[in-house]
DNA sequence: TATTAATAATTAGTATAACAAGCAGTTTGA
DNA sequence: TCAAACTGCTTGTTATACTAATTATTAATA
């Protein structure tokens, strides 16, 4: 056979870009006004108070030179802050503004909705079966 | 239950990214000088001749734009190269130069190895479910 | 305690990725 | 046959990804 690995890799490749392209696309369409990254963040920071950058950036599995950049256009919306830490001067506390928090509770619902689709026609054991594949995937590859 | 399907997206995202990142790295310690989406065109113009940059691109999904830049960077490393077609003046035919040959003949069996650490620990029946699962997903989204 | 090591965040450089706009060349159809 | 529509490619812009290097601060240790 040729090239089994990497077709699943392309394969794999492929479809997570599929995924997030067509999330992005209705983010544009339905004026959300965010990128699907930053959104992943948001909700982050909806549920869980006083992380730090390197905390966050481990949550949404993002380096810490790409979450800076998030942040900073987070920031530059209007929809997050950062926030000395109180016992460590090298650290921000990042958090949702007023705004930030009326942002997410508006987008949420409306998000699922859009999730919805890449899944349609997949049922409880094809998600078990999902889930279980991709993190044997990541396991393989996070024991270096 | 709170937010499957973003998750499920989350999930499918990063270990796309991992497994992209796991053959990047091994790519730079082994010297290949090629990143894993140039190795991906070098690799398609192997086996296929004669392809246009929008034939091309269809072939490892990317449009066309992005392809123009990787084809800019393997010309520029002297892997590839642009010839004019001969029917019509605004297409290019790719194709490898002898270095670009010689390049993935190289390269193609220590990319095999490094592709099958990502699938260790599944099988046969793993991977019809995986093909299964994510081409369902790519049909939900493509019927745009 | 004086260094050294480690950590948090940023900055810089290169490579994708998506989309929009533009140009040149080709095809269509009245 | 000529103008409109279309196609192939490129360029520009913004955002993400990864690596490496830098700065400021904190922790560890000889």
């Amino acid at each position: 056979m040729e090239e089994p690995y990497s077709l699943y890799s392309l394969l794999l490749d492929r479809t997570a870009r599929s995924v997030k392209q067509f999330a992005q696309r209705q983010f544009k369409e339905l004026g959300f006004n965010v990128t699907v990254d930053q959104w992943l963040v948001l909700r982050q920071l909806y549920e869980h108070n006083g992380l730090n950058q390197r905390e966050l950036a481990e949550r949404v599995f993002k380096d810490t030179p790409t979450l800076t950049r998030i942040i900073d256009l987070l920031c530059s919306k209007g929809l997050t802050e950062r926030v000395l830490h109180p016992e460590d001067r090298r650290s921000f506390i990042v958090q949702l503004t007023p705004d930030g928090v009326k942002k997410v509770e508006q987008l949420k619902p409306q998000i699922r909705a859009i999730r919805l689709k890449a899944w349609n026609g997949l049922g409880e054991e094809d998600f078990r079966e999902f889930k279980r594949i991709l993190s044997t995937i990541n396991e393989n590859l996070s024991s270096i």
